[in-house]
DNA sequence: TCGAGCCTTGTTAGCGATAACCGGTACGCC
DNA sequence: GGCGTACCGGTTATCGCTAACAAGGCTCGA
């Protein structure tokens, strides 16, 4: 399994063994790890070494059981792989270590309602510093509506952030872009398939996508729900009705579109020429679809980072320093064209 | 930023609140919640209402520092995203919060390398029950090597996990059975887009390559190496020498295989009629590319689960129950054709 | 009937840190 | 020279739980 040693197990040196090599009351070795001012500098220097020589790090256990605080926060995960971006748990994870914090996460099992309860149970017992909730669905909401918690939540959705103030969702500027683009090119007729409706980032996209057709004085022609999956987007263009003449097929995502785009081709739709597809995410592979997808390219990264800085805020009673990403940048491919001629 | 109430900040309750009320000391209501045996049957009763009662939850931080021993296994994660499957993640945690533990998940920061260091450091300050690194490559095996640790560290890697045996890799199988499904059609004259050297997966495919090849006295006509990204299948297959008669492309993955078809599409060169290109993990969207891409399918769920199982097994002395992942199974589709006549 | 031995339960002492309190020392000031 | 006030650093209690030991009550066999 490894190729590691373990090595011998010797206990990790405590604040107690530190004070006994200087000769100080442990107290003062705290007070010098904690960075307490009222230390006189030569006792401050002859800890630091001692603790430079033993290797010493706090246990933050124990300094948990003390303090009532934690270092850790909980990330609840809800089939994290099928909505793309993996990248905001690796933005999230980075930021947090930063700051001196762990991320727990805890990935929901689709298949198991009860788990939900259960996680929550068990990051309740662990007094962690706060909680987020990525990619919620209701059922993920619900659960957390019911525990009964007493530290700060934070829903971060996949492409908006919920503001305290209900300030513009960052997934609903992208869609529009991506509406203006469209009708930019002749687009008048539209279809869209969404992503699962348990999803709160799903249904942004839907509302936005139907806002944004409202403002050109457009009505969405139909629309289909799945899953995330490019097999869901196979699945929702094999159905759609290809008389109702539809010029602009608009995704939830890239995947989906990926699998719409295979559908169009089995059913002798080219694209773009006879239809436009688009996604949302721009994950890496986009690019090299064929024909290359256009699609909304959001700072998942970033996202992940400004999470845990909001929800680090919270705990701390201060204010985030940089509360909002960048903008979503519209990534025009050759999967999108000049509406066909009637 | 959330719509939950943190509700009032009431102190859970403790062992020594649960005795108060059934009038009995804390060490037997911590006898009952930890199923010892001899406890007389009516004051088991009595304390498990009380518990009920006050909806009592153990403190694990207190437990851990009791105990010295925790409930928490750290995953080290290093580009998650770009290797694809973060489904070993998924089943990774999912199996460890079925054993009652939580999955710390730490992402390296691809750019700091002092990071891996840090982050190692942060682990061990928390007592954690063992250590899980996913996806290891040559730094984050160095650096684990330069820790101190006194606790069981797992190294599992992406398609094969490494026995202490040295048992036979999961991934080189996967490795053959694609080699054998191309020399069957008539290929060879192979080259390899391998993943990046610092990976141990990678150095892995690339030698599985080469060997499978030897067996059917077949040599490699080259390899070149990049990132895990479509980005560097597409240059990689930009720069392949075209002119060396090559009718097989092996890429180290799905999304190396994806951006190589692109390449060779502009390059005029068709696929398959032309050159058979296959990759590997047969990520859900495979199936959707054009061509349909032909791979090898990892049940990677089913490893995560299986990496937990087994760090698990170590740190308390015992035999995992299931040790082996089920085998890789070779997914035919079209990117892979007959080789060309001469 | 009595002691050996097992049950059952309580007592005490940590785990490794923090925090509140408190007694010295040194310094400045009148 | 005496006193107020910083500063410094030690003592002690505590976080919530577990482990080791102790002690009383019970059963049982001889």
């Amino acid at each position: 399994m490894t190729g590691l040693d373990d090595g011998p197990s010797v206990k990790p040196p405590t604040l107690y063994d530190v004070a006994r090599v200087v000769g100080v009351s442990h107290q003062t070795v705290s007070r010098v790890v904690k960075g307490h001012p009222n230390v006189r500098a030569d006792v401050r220097e002859r800890i630091e070494a001692a603790i430079a020589e033993l290797n010493y790090k706090p246990n933050l256990v124990a300094r948990s059981l003390a303090t009532s605080k934690s270092h850790r926060i909980g990330a609840l995960v809800y089939e994290l792989l099928a909505s793309g971006p993996s990248k905001i748990m690796e933005g999230a994870s980075i930021r947090a270590r930063e700051a001196g914090y762990l991320l727990d996460i805890v990935s929901l099992d689709p298949e198991n309602d009860g788990g939900i309860a259960d996680a929550i149970d068990l990051m309740a017992q662990s007094n962690l510093a706060g909680l987020l909730a990525f990619t919620p669905t209701d059922r993920v909401v619900q659960a957390l509506k019911h525990a009964s918690f007493t530290i700060p939540v934070s829903l971060e959705s996949e492409t908006s952030t919920w503001n305290d103030d209900g300030e513009l969702k960052m997934g609903e500027s992208g869609v529009e872009m991506m509406i203006n683009h469209l009708v930019g090119l002749g687009h008048t007729r539209f279809f869209h398939i969404a992503g699962p409706p348990g999803w709160i980032a799903a249904r942004g996209r839907s509302n936005a996508y139907e806002n944004a057709l409202a403002v050109h004085g457009l009505k969405s022609i139909g629309m289909s729900a799945g899953d995330w999956s490019a097999a869901a987007g196979y699945d929702a263009a094999m159905r759609m009705p290809l008389e109702a003449g539809i010029t602009a097929l608009v995704a939830a995502n890239d995947q989906i579109a990926l699998g719409a785009i295979s559908a169009l081709e089995t059913r002798g739709v080219s694209v773009p020429q006879d239809m436009s597809v688009v996604g949302f995410d721009d994950i890496p592979e986009s690019q090299f679809f064929r024909p290359p997808l256009t699609t909304v390219r959001f700072d998942f990264a970033d996202q992940g980072r400004i999470a845990v800085d909001r929800l680090l805020a919270r705990i701390d009673g201060t204010t985030p320093a940089v509360t909002t990403t960048g903008p979503p940048a519209l990534v025009v491919r050759s999967s999108s064209g000049p509406a066909p001629a009637k």
